[in-house]
DNA sequence: CTGAAAGCGCTAACAA
DNA sequence: TTGTTAGCGCTTTCAG
């Protein structure tokens, strides 16, 4: 079956050259002619040989691997910043560990043990950063292994956070509708208790008196995830203050749900196809970009640092630090930008 | 900053005893006396000491390492099929890595040596199967390495594969719905060209012969996935005919969609909380289940071999051919169950 | 039950 | 430009 794996040695020999050669030729280092370059190469062809990036990493440095360890690699979000991180690292010749931490504490502990264990370059924690305690910094720091955090919002310390900015983001949403003409606007969804939200809603506020808008606290709605209560908020949000002419939805399925509300009113969501003189025209934009959001009919623009490019941001950094340069630690804060369906 | 890496030789001397009995407390195996091992696993936890993998499969035996390419982790099922991977490895205290092929055979083939050079123990390729040829199963033999694909649909060969049963599940969403009583059932969903939905219409006219009710070609609608379309689909068919008492949904979204559709009609989906003699009540049903499913108002009933069961299943034959069993390639069909939400 | 010593496949000085 | 040689950190016989 599988002919006793063939070593670097195999490939030295029926090139006629030394093991250093082959090394040499393989890692394109010390300049080696053109003719026994091309012997090993071929040497190399016709064995099959497949290079042992184990034995590489343990005599001299990198072994190529990142760690990544994400709290529930099934939130779009996280997968989508994933899949930033992979086409960055891969583009580097770097492959990833995947590894969920769940949502305990202990869960990244042991998922970071696993990680130095395997001897990665670094390590990426996505989600669930509030676990990121100093124990576990001191662990990295005594490895030499270089530590990064992405989030979805703030809060850490003592390690790099890559992390978007949702104030930004919602100054952008409502810059946008104002610029578009509207001055009766509305935020819609999030819980209270979220600080992602409280970053919105300040920016949010924030525009509307820049712009000199009447800012009314009725106007601001909590509401969950699901699409019918989104649904049933915006609803009823439009049937009491009929002068409403845009909402600021706090998160895709937030708006969503407030599409389907809109129609409930028997109104339409702006930039529909179907104009209608007799029906008014509610303006939708989301806050944090989601496939689903251009499956509607019209599709619906939102505003948001793309998870991928918090994956490029955060990749970068990491590959710095690898790099080995000594830098202090920083958050940065991922640019939101408006993907621009119809419906604002 | 970090003090000279500490290795198993540090141990020993700190502990008094020699490497090997290190080694030996490590992986557990040499009978080796409470006394001594308490004392290495003090001077273990004193030092700091964390074990190098890539030092040990380079001796010994396996990497603990597997290798995941997948076609694109974004796509949920995908993700979904990731995390179940991931959970079962990571009980046998294995790690995975994962890599994107994108769409195109180079990118797996690329892939695929990287993983090779790694080290992997197994290789799992989720999406993308049509790209698994002869050169590819060849080098994994070659490599000593067990293969083994992951997929929504049939389609490969000389390589174990893991799907669901689509057939099935239609069969069972089908059998559901009549068993409720239902009579008039229409099929939503999918494209022509997709094996995938053949596969599904298969399970749902089977079923509606074998009940002995009537198979009304007009009542099978293409459509691809967009909200807006399925909406549209469904609310055309539901006016044009108003017998229809129930629709099996080709997919999540389609399943989304026709729930609008059916409330554009005026009409309720069955379950609803507001209970209405006037209206009609129309079931639905999805196959394949998603999140979103979830977030309606009811929340709709759906049939599917969950992704990560797939998962699961893709895991535990590439552990067994790990495990050195010289198996046979053989399809493994993941049964199809049924999510009941309300909506049927 | 424990220690000594020989590698695993590869790289990095140093020689040649 | 190429070859020699000494390890990287760990496991694994084989003796004690």
């Amino acid at each position: 079956m599988m002919s006793k794996k063939v070593t670097i040695t195999d490939v030295a020999s029926t090139a006629g050259v030394s093991v250093a050669t082959v090394s040499l030729v393989l890692s394109g280092k010390g300049r080696i002619s053109q003719a026994t370059s091309a012997r090993v190469n071929q040497a190399i062809e016709q064995l099959g040989f497949v290079r042992n990036r184990q034995a590489s990493s343990l005599r001299g440095g990198e072994s190529g691997v990142i760690g990544l360890i994400v709290r529930d690699i099934c939130e779009p979000f996280y997968a989508e910043m994933t899949a930033g991180l992979s086409e960055m690292f891969e583009a580097q010749g770097k492959v990833i560990f995947l590894l969920q931490s769940g949502a305990t504490g202990k869960g990244l502990e042991r998922c970071f043990d696993t990680l130095l264990t395997h001897g990665v370059d670094g390590i990426v924690i996505a989600g669930g950063i509030q676990h990121v305690n100093h124990s576990l910094r001191e662990k990295a720091a005594a490895q030499g292994v270089p530590l990064i955090c992405a989030s979805r919002s703030g809060g850490s310390e003592g390690v790099d956070l890559v992390r978007p900015d949702n104030m930004q983001a919602a100054k952008i949403a409502t810059e946008y509708l104002i610029r578009h003409g509207h001055k009766q606007i509305a935020y819609l969804g999030g819980l209270g208790s979220s600080l992602t939200r409280a970053e919105r809603l300040g920016g949010f506020c924030a525009t509307l008196l820049q712009y000199g808008l009447p800012f009314r606290s009725e106007w601001i709605i909590e509401c969950d995830y699901h699409y019918g209560h989104a649904a049933d908020a915006a609803e009823s949000l439009l049937r009491r203050y009929p002068k409403i002419s845009a909402i600021v939805c706090h998160k895709a399925s937030v708006a969503l749900g407030a599409y389907f509300g809109v129609l409930r009113t028997g109104n339409q969501v702006a930039g529909s196809s179907m104009d209608n003189l007799f029906q008014r025209q509610v303006a939708l934009i989301g806050i944090e970009d989601s496939p689903e959001l251009a499956l509607t009919e019209p599709p619906l623009t939102s505003v948001s640092s793309s998870a991928r490019e918090i994956g490029y941001a955060a990749a970068r950094r990491l590959l710095l630090r690898i790099g080995g340069q000594n830098l202090e630690t920083q958050d940065i804060i991922v640019n939101a930008s408006i993907v621009e369906r119809g419906s604002a």
